[in-house]
DNA sequence: TCCGGATATTAGACAAAGTCCAGATCCGTG
DNA sequence: CACGGATCTGGACTTTGTCTAATATCCGGA
């Protein structure tokens, strides 16, 4: 099962998404790359050819994805965000020299002795972020 | 020992920090609070009286600090950054809703099973951030 | 097929956070 | 006082993201 165009519209379905065109166009970038991408990073890539997806779309669809649990949301870098196509829990090294964000597998990490919540709260998640640089 | 601006200068000068009276001043603005403060917070608490900093310094100045190791940024909202007086280790509780972000104490919070890093990468900071929102 | 409403897309104006720069100001030293 | 380096400043600028009103597309029923 890979990520073809076609693939998308099943995916898109299965997520309670109307598959349109641009919606298409845009989970293609990020489930064929599995790759964190920026909205910009977005936009470029569903454009490359010629204009097809305005500022707009590519705003709106992405915060559709997030809230129909099709992409997550990765908030490292001031500046922007990164959508991340897998929704998996896992945790995230980011390279701050270079920008590069990568996934660290859920796998063997454990997170113990976290205090109870406040009253009347509920965990939406836990964010592990390692933040490495180039050594040197 | 408390955080007068008389302090601020003593406090500055540890950390190889020109102490000037914009510096004293947004120095005393975190540290008499101890809280998390975004660069328009600090230009707020700045300013109250009469105009007496500029943007440009505020920004400038928490960058210097940051370099200088006097506070951490904190990454957890996409649309701003926070700057944090406690430099010691320690984890950040964000309430996703309200916007609140407290700290969580490294006492008995454990992180285990880490991968290696990659080659030639050595960690910056590890950031754990636990999202919650209220329960309903 | 044609119609009408719901859904989706768009250009471009707008907002907010942050950066940059050239000129002014401050301040310690001679 | 004069000089020079460090600091501060207003305001232009950039980037990321939001909003809106107009348009386009889709789809079920007559
Ligand atoms: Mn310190
Ligand atoms: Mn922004
Ligand atoms: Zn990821
Ligand atoms: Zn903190």
């Amino acid at each position: 099962m890979d990520y073809t165009r076609d693939n998308m519209a099943g995916l898109l379905r299965s997520h309670d998404i109307n598959p349109t065109h641009q919606r298409i166009e845009i989970a293609h970038a990020l489930f064929s790359r599995q790759e964190h991408l920026s909205a910009d990073q977005v936009m470029a890539i569903v454009n490359t050819r010629h204009s097809e997806t305005s500022k707009a779309t590519v705003y709106n669809t992405l915060k559709l994805f997030l809230e129909k649990g099709l992409v997550r949301e990765v908030i490292v870098d001031p500046s922007k965000v990164f959508y991340d196509p897998n929704t998996s829990p896992h945790h995230h090294l980011y390279e701050v020299d270079s920008g590069k964000l990568s996934d660290i597998d859920a796998g063997h990490v454990q997170i113990s002795g976290l205090p109870p919540l406040p009253e009347g709260m509920v965990t939406e998640g836990i964010d592990l972020i390692v933040r490495v640089r180039r050594n040197g």
